[in-house]
DNA sequence: AAGAGTACCAACCGCTGCAAG
DNA sequence: GCTTGCAGCGGTTGGTACTCT
């Protein structure tokens, strides 16, 4: 818990504090970020100079309206990720997780939430024409919980042994473990640019997990055992293609 | 013009997972 | 194996800008 925030400044950030924290990353780079405080001589938690950074002073972070492209993007990652606003983030550039999940909640959700509510749609929809969403009523989804977060050189040297028991994944699936595991030292880990964990296939070819996810749901057919695992009740190809 | 309602977005909070000791 | 600290994430809140009546 971050129970010494006695005396640290809360609230919006001053153009001043925001130079102090732009200065300390150029100089020490991101990361460290119990750190930056004391370095950056900001009277900040560590989470507040993360956020600042990560949200808003990063280079390459794009301002303004979601384009209708990125918009339907994230509607269908959505579908197919669930609130993980972060990696859906990842497959925006410039769109920090923080933006993405403001827009669904001031957006999407509210639509598809009046979307199943004829009385008022019509007049909210008036207002909003410029957003495509799906017609139905959005469904809770429950995603399957691989948790893609950071792995260290040690998890990494880990897998790269091949050692078959430790998931690429959170998946406690028995079921999924082959396709999740390094078997035969044919697959690894690495994150990307966005600290968002990939696969990488030994052909060399970046992969995201739920790429191969939308893989595995493809040959669905195929495998009887995909449609009768509790894990796995989503149709991700009529998702993506509703 | 002014007040009310709504939209937007920055920031905080609490929680989880991982790594190190 | 347990504990602790850090990083990161998602949910939520609060302030400000904008629009409507």
């Amino acid at each position: 818990m971050e129970g010494r925030s006695q005396g640290l400044r809360k609230g919006t950030w001053t153009t001043e504090e925001d130079n102090l924290l732009r200065k300390c990353v150029e100089k020490y780079g991101e990361g460290k970020w119990h750190q930056v405080p004391s370095r950056a001589g900001l009277n900040r938690c560590r989470k507040s100079c993360r956020l600042r950074w990560l949200n808003y002073l990063k280079p390459n972070i794009k301002r303004g309206r979601l384009s209708p492209e990125e918009v339907d993007l994230v509607i269908r990652l959505h579908k197919l990720l669930g609130n993980r606003w972060s990696l859906i983030a990842g497959r925006l550039p410039g769109r920090t997780a923080n933006d993405i999940k403001n827009y669904w909640n001031t957006h999407i959700s509210k639509k598809q939430e009046l979307s199943s509510n004829c009385k008022i749609r019509s007049t909210w929809e008036k207002k909003t024409a410029d957003v495509s969403f799906p017609t139905e009523p959005v469904r809770k989804i429950e995603v399957t919980k691989p948790r893609p977060r950071s792995f260290s050189d040690h998890s990494r040297r880990h897998l790269l042994d091949a050692q078959p028991k430790t998931p690429l994944t959170g998946s406690n699936d028995k079921d999924h473990d082959d396709d999740n595991n390094i078997h035969d030292g044919k697959k690894a880990c690495e994150k990307d640019e966005n600290g968002i964990m990939n696969t990488i296939v030994n052909d060399g070819k970046e992969k995201m997990w739920w790429e191969d996810l939308l893989e595995e749901s493809e040959g669905a057919e195929e495998n009887p055992w995909m449609n009768s695992d509790a894990t796995f009740h989503v149709d991700l190809w009529n998702l993506l293609n509703a």
